[in-house]
DNA sequence: TGCTGTACCGTTCGTCCCGAACTATACGCC
DNA sequence: GGCGTATAGTTCGGGACGAACGGTACAGCA
């Protein structure tokens, strides 16, 4: 209709991406790439080259608009379009969402014969930091403007890591007593 | 060595495919896909065209054998070679793990600014759904072969969606509350 | 014996996504 | 003005994903 873009599908990234400039507006690329790492991080990891590749991607589409600094480091700014406000909202709306799923390596090893003990306690180290990372970011994000998205998500977050670690303890402790 | 086999990167995917034909031996793709369903599905999770083209992928690089039926389906048959017994063996035995990885929707969802409660109404029953399933796969695995990895996978997932379904509890109790 | 319905089984393909490796800019400091 | 380091940005090859489709087996029944 209103141009000629190219079609894109929106993954589930493209929209993390989107509603983080609608949290936040206009941003580079780097500006989306901490604001994700202090927010959404935990419930959708992305590696830093998204933050640098979907933007552009979805640009192109129409989603976005860009455009890019003169001098220095000649960032690109991107901000949400009408189009891309739309999409966004229409998908938050809708009632259907993706089963969730995790990805965890230590399960896969023990899965292969390895030896819990080690990498279970790598791994409690591992939550552990992840919370206290969280909480910074909680910290910072009271100080500055109140109760946003990103908030809610740290929140989340911190609870998800707390009920990990409780997880692990249980798992340790029947093995432990049933073997 | 052995063969000049095609050089390729060996994945989480890769480890997980292994792994299940190292404790069940002689496999098809079909039976892959089940066994992986029945098992590490909850902490590794794969499309289903993973069980046809990875195999592949993994015996052109000389770590399966693969024959194919004459008759009827044709299907091949996949088993691990010396080689990708050593790999899955090492891999496994070494101490480095990638952190978990979860991918919530809903989630993202919330982040974006969407009313939490059908989302979550549909998650809980997801979870049940979930436990109930896994609950079966353990009384089949319980009555089939003994204690196995697979069984063992199938505990930590049954105790990971109890624990999911606490934090979803927890977090709109506090909602309630804390508003 | 042949048809038809349905469950089971297998593959292709285009696009998306990932991460290793690398390059470039900014800026404080000697 | 050169050096060190943190910050910022890009490229690229190949792995992963999922929609769509195609084939095979078999039971039931005409």
């Amino acid at each position: 209709m209103k141009s000629k873009s190219k079609e894109i599908k929106l993954t589930g990234t493209s929209y993390a991406l989107m509603a983080v400039l609608h949290e936040f507006g206009e941003m580079t690329s780097y500006d989306i790439k901490q604001a994700m790492e202090s927010s959404i991080q935990n419930f959708w990891p992305v590696p830093h080259t998204t933050a640098y590749e979907e933007p552009a991607r979805l640009a192109a589409a129409g989603y976005l608009t860009a455009h890019q600094e003169e001098g220095g480091r000649r960032r690109r700014v991107y901000a949400l379009t009408e189009a891309g406000s739309r999409a966004l909202a229409e998908w938050a709306a809708g009632p259907e969402t993706a089963p969730p799923q995790l990805r965890d390596e230590v399960m896969l090893k023990v899965f292969a014969g390895a030896d819990p003990a080690v990498l279970v306690a790598d791994r409690v180290e591992w939550h552990r930091g992840k919370l206290e990372e969280l909480r910074g970011y909680l910290a910072l994000a009271r100080v500055g403007e109140g109760f946003g998205a990103s908030e809610r998500t740290l929140i989340a977050g911190i609870a998800y890591h707390e009920k990990m670690l409780e997880m692990i303890d249980r798992l340790a402790a029947t093995s432990r007593g049933g073997d």
